[in-house]
DNA sequence: CCTTGATTTGTACGTACGTACGATCTCGCC
DNA sequence: GGCGAGATCGTACGTACGTACAAATCAAGG
């Protein structure tokens, strides 16, 4: 494993554990093994590595996303629901990191336009992803306003989710729970 | 206005435009017109200005979403769901500075026990409020499941498209696109 | 075996940071 | 009018930061 691949590795570690700035260069230098100097011989500047490390630690929670999203294969939109935010709720459990990780990446986002970019085009693809696998149709079929219609309110489910799964784990619904709200919600009389 | 007001105004701002982190000290009193040492008088430490700083901002979000939540008067369900969702993108819209202090907020709260106490509890607080005013009951007939289920995707709903706004406000949905994707997956037929 | 280019190392420079602390000011009160 | 506590100011200290750069090392090719 190359000094570069240690830094990636170190800086994604730190960030989770102490957050993109107060992160210092000669931290990434310890926790990966390289030498203060590599960063700036392998990325140019601490800064870039912590932002090359922030894209990746959140390419890995979208991916998580979508394919546990892929995994569901039941008949119904409310089953497919039921699964979905089961397993989600389950993974968001036992990988706190990667939900810190993403959270310090929105952080980030409202400063660097990099990171803004890579994450409004992630969370494009999952929303239609997700849009797709609820309606168990090929992505190509949607149209788009499908997609900014169930893809962002499957994609603001998940998130929210994600962010109360990062709060405080304990408080997170159970599927079953999430399709009787969702059937709440959707109730066209007076309660 | 005394220096410490300024201070705590300054130090909102400056979280919004730099972030925790980059703030610095100097920062703080250029932007408020205080002295460099009133930071230490006022606050102890630059630290605990900006974590004062972030909890007020965070709080004034919540206090956003509540009273738009309180104000929709709807009798069916669904139609509430509408209005709140409008009332509540529009929010987003105009008010990018808070959503982006709250990102803030999320991303310190990973290393902060206080900032996360505070923020669990305004989460669980936001999610019973929710629930409640989309019953249009009092919050005080809810049960705990309610508040789980309902609570939870109310505020997951929220949260969610509020990152969407942070991240990409064009993509946001309507209010009417919301509530067709919640019948898409309440349905119980297949597609 | 020597050269050459890509890495890794050691180190030091300049800078900007947070904070401490004493001096100075403000102003209600005796 | 002076006293004293609370607030503000000026400044300097020690530190830790990011980065530059030259030296050392390594890996292949001729």
């Amino acid at each position: 494993m190359s000094q570069r691949d240690d830094l990636l590795a170190g800086a994604k570690k730190l960030l989770v554990e102490k957050g993109y700035h107060r992160t210092t260069a000669r931290d990434l230098a310890a926790a990966s093994g390289a030498h203060l100097a590599s960063i700036g011989y392998h990325f140019g500047s601490k800064d870039a590595l912590m932002t090359t490390a922030t894209l990746q630690a959140q390419g890995e929670w979208g991916d998580t996303i979508d394919t546990t999203m892929a995994a569901s294969g039941a008949e119904i939109p409310a089953e497919r629901l039921r699964i979905c935010v089961d397993a989600l709720v389950a993974a968001m459990a036992g990988q706190r990191e990667v939900l810190v990780a993403s959270v310090q990446a929105y952080a980030q986002a409202a400063f660097d336009n990099d990171i803004r970019e890579v994450l409004t085009t992630a969370t494009a693809e999952t929303r239609a992803t997700m849009a797709a696998a609820s309606l168990d149709i090929d992505p190509q079929e949607l149209d788009a306003e499908t997609v900014r219609g169930l893809g962002s309110v499957l994609h603001a489910l998940v998130a929210g989710l994600s962010l109360q799964a990062f709060l405080d784990p304990e408080s997170l619904p159970t599927g079953d729970q999430v399709v009787r709200a969702v059937r709440i919600l959707a109730g066209d009389q007076p309660d």
